[in-house]
DNA sequence: ACTTTATCCGACAATATTAGTCGGATATGC
DNA sequence: GCATATCCGACTAATATTGTCGGATAAAGT
């Protein structure tokens, strides 16, 4: 159906919610989990993910929790959504080639210009356009 | 991972196989089907899906198969794929209503803006610019 | 009329992907 | 030391996609 996964939106909510933020102030994954009725663990990894790619840093311990630490007009949201969910491109076919249909196909080529219009879009797109 | 259906896939591999006939002439599922290795009762379901909306005509019985009917310039790609596959948007949420973080959500207009860029790509490209 | 081959169609089963859960580790302020 | 936070992998559940089956209708050839 094309759509982004949920992670991707768990992590943009996040995001915006640490925005609101004053730069220094730390939002647990409790607190931002129950601020919009989302499961604390599946959020917890998406922040610990976006932790590891330097997009938010994370304090540890008692009075910890995640704040912004990347630039969002910097990060590419290609780059963001791959990181998150992975490979982005309208077909499987592309990335494995293990496609059975690989050799006869006739779709190839244009479904490859269509992945990369699509790619264009969030390419000129930052994390700023979004969360902004 | 934002990715197209199998059924669109077999859709413009089809009808790819389809241009490469003459007007008149019918091609068989079978025929389609064994030349790419493509599930015979998948793509007939595909190919009756596009029968049904008037993009190939269907003759029945022996000797029977599909033609070309529709004008491909004329068939706008978002219509296509929401026609095999159903609602193209980035999220569930703005299909249907029942999202849990509704109320809450602070990314429903940016969710939205991306929404309408990539059927944006999709509105600005018909069949013929793929099965061109 | 009967057989063969084709589209047609709904219901079903298998598979893959996504979403969510659990158990236990490490870090740190009090 | 205790409470509370991040961290992480492995697991289960839910959902969506993909593929299958059984039986119907249509029409050409015999
Ligand atoms: S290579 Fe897989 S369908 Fe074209
Ligand atoms: S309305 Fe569902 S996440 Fe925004």
């Amino acid at each position: 159906m094309l759509k982004l996964t949920r992670k991707v939106e768990y992590a943009l909510i996040a995001l915006r919610h640490l925005q609101g933020k004053k730069r220094s102030q730390l939002s647990s994954t409790k607190e931002i989990a129950e601020a919009y009725h989302i499961p604390v663990e599946l959020l917890a990894k998406t922040l610990q993910l976006m932790a590891r790619n330097e997009i938010i840093d994370a304090v540890q311990g008692p009075l910890g929790g995640y704040r912004i630490k990347a630039d969002f007009h910097e990060i590419n949201m290609t780059d963001f959504i791959e990181m998150i969910e992975g490979p982005l491109g309208l077909t499987d076919c592309h990335f494995d080639t293990e496609c059975v249909q690989a050799n006869t196909c006739n779709i190839k080529k244009p479904i490859n210009k269509v992945n990369k219009s699509i790619r264009a879009v969030f390419n000129n797109m930052t994390l700023a356009d979004i969360t902004g």
